[in-house]
DNA sequence: CACCAGGCAAGTA
DNA sequence: TACTTGCATGGT
């Protein structure tokens, strides 16, 4: 079977399991970026609250996250984790984005994708993830985020080597589906979901959705990805 | 109690 | 370039 083939598989048997997550859960662009930046290396069930705190707070746009005093902001931030590096990079963000864009989210999205991707992985604490979950979740652009979870699943697999690195696997995404940003959420969010509840540490791949994935040497049992 | 979560940058050699 | 370490709360 060809990638294209599997990977459409994978989508509709877990579409089939899942339906539509409707990810990502945010009211404005701005809020999916902040949320990006939340949620690097941690569980949603946290960044909610730090999300609800800064609402409380009125904290939640442009204006109040450039004005708020660093200190109060990671007050708000705290049940996230990693508070005082992410509430920096929140600020850094802001301050690019009032910089460069006048702190408008729609002028951002005017720039060409591969231009504004490299000028986001240039802010301090915008890596790969971050940026390509702002370009596809925030902007509606046409790109295929990897984590931790698309990695684990892949080469477990046995579709990509274990050690493949970021761009790599985003490219073997992007070349192997038809190019629908829907699809790319949707799909991206189902691996997520799918990883979090069978695909943790102990592993229970007989329950698992995609367990159908067994003609490539897959090696479902003990392959930690880390 | 130990371990880990949808990363990232900075330091070292 | 390749590897290591710090960052931090909250859930299991």
């Amino acid at each position: 079977m060809s990638d294209t083939k599997l990977l459409l598989e994978m989508y509709r048997r877990l579409t089939e399991e899942f339906g539509p997550t409707g990810w990502w859960p945010a009211r404005t662009p701005f809020e999916v970026a902040v949320g990006a930046v939340l949620t690097q290396n941690t569980t949603w069930r946290n960044v909610e609250k730090a999300i609800k705190n800064l609402k409380e707070h009125r904290m939640l746009s442009v204006r109040a996250l450039s004005r708020a005093p660093l200190s109060k902001l990671a007050q708000q931030a705290r049940p996230a984790g990693y508070y005082r590096l992410k509430s920096q990079r929140l600020k850094n963000f802001v301050d690019f984005l009032r910089g460069e864009y006048g702190g408008s989210m729609v002028r951002m999205a005017r720039e060409p994708t591969d231009r504004l991707r490299e000028k986001l992985l240039g802010v301090t604490g915008i890596g790969p993830e971050t940026a390509d979950s702002i370009l596809l979740y925030a902007l509606g652009k046409p790109v295929f985020v990897v984590d931790a979870y698309t990695r684990r699943i892949l080469s477990r697999h046995g579709m990509v080597e274990q050690e493949v690195n970021y761009e790599e696997l985003r490219r073997f995404f992007e070349q192997h589906l038809p190019r629908d940003v829907s699809l790319f959420k949707e799909f991206h969010a189902l691996l997520v979901r799918t990883g979090a509840q069978f695909c943790k540490r102990e592993p229970r791949c007989d329950q698992c959705p995609l367990n159908f994935i067994t003609a490539r040497g897959a090696s479902p049992r003990g392959t930690r990805a880390k």
